[in-house]
DNA sequence: GTCGATGTTATCAA
DNA sequence: TTTGATAACATCGA
């Protein structure tokens, strides 16, 4: 489950090692993956060097000295791998970037609900713009934040889950922001106080930065690119933990199904009542 | 054989 | 037009 802390760690780790590096071979063992012509893919990317490599949301951008830009999504299962070509080849590998004879760039995708796509200049913007995608978690100001939820009848808990409000954030971190902020998940954005969309603010804030310095949650089968875990899931403090007491007060975690996701909260830290 | 796991989007309804 | 609720997609493991 790549969500935003993830998939920061990936391509934190991807920099330090692809940047200046030439793209000499493409192969495509599952064509469904990409979502542009797999022809116009590949020319885009053969002979190109990675020149600039970020992120926005829990999308990955990858500027290529072709002109176009290389826009990655890891869905659920996706998995960005930079290991030598004599690597075993796992199942479920789509994509394969030779980086020269000696290393490979693989996309491997189990569920496949994640896709590979390039892109000009313009039509990057023009695809976010599209998505609606909302800003970034640590850029978004407060008072717009603020803004953004005061209108929002949703309960919480699917607003924090809605891309075009505020992008990275999936149900793991949902759940932990929503617990240190000790919020109801099912309480109406609308209806929060002040105080509490503050308290909000400031927690999506630190758990997402705590959770990138334990560079992210390994729950499932989640790596960065050079196949090492992260620490995170050792301090989730209700994502998968019920019927466990919460660190808090001791009362067992609950979980209940909201906005069609497992949901994990404390009944006792995170009442269902305004302040 | 069934269910649960989740990111995104299609679809329908209001 | 926008928003919200829900199902569907895909595959594996329990």
């Amino acid at each position: 489950m790549p969500e935003l802390p993830e998939v920061e760690t990936i391509v934190r780790d991807l920099q330090k090692r692809i940047i200046g590096r030439k793209i000499t071979g493409v192969t495509v063992p599952f064509p469904g993956i990409i979502a542009n012509p797999v022809e116009e893919f590949c020319k885009d990317l053969v002979e190109a060097h990675f020149e600039r490599l970020h992120r926005r949301g829990k999308i990955i951008l990858a500027d290529l000295s072709s002109g176009a830009t290389l826009l990655i999504h890891l869905g659920m299962t996706g998995r960005l791998l930079l290991v030598p070509s004599s690597a075993p080849f796992e199942k479920h590998t789509h994509v394969l970037l030779n980086l020269g004879p000696d290393e490979h760039l693989r996309y491997v995708d189990v569920r496949r609900f994640g896709f590979l796509l390039t892109l000009g200049k313009n039509e990057v913007s023009n695809l976010l713009e599209g998505k609606k995608l909302g800003q970034e978690p640590f850029s978004i100001p407060e008072q717009e934040f603020c803004e953004r939820l005061s209108t929002r009848k949703a309960n919480i808990k699917a607003v924090l889950l809605n891309q075009t409000v505020v992008a990275g954030i999936g149900n793991i971190y949902a759940d932990e922001i929503l617990h240190r902020a000790g919020i109801n998940p099912l309480l109406r954005a609308a209806d929060l106080r002040t105080s509490q969309v503050k308290r909000l603010y400031r927690t999506m804030v630190e758990v997402l930065t705590e959770a990138i310095e334990r560079k992210g949650s390994s729950v499932s089968d989640y790596v960065d690119a050079s196949g090492r875990k992260g620490r995170y899931q050792d301090y989730h403090r209700v994502y998968r933990r019920t019927g466990q007491p919460c660190i808090t007060c001791g009362t067992h975690i609950t979980r209940k199904i909201i906005a069609g996701r497992s949901t994990h909260f404390c009944r006792v830290c995170q009442p269902f009542t305004k302040e």
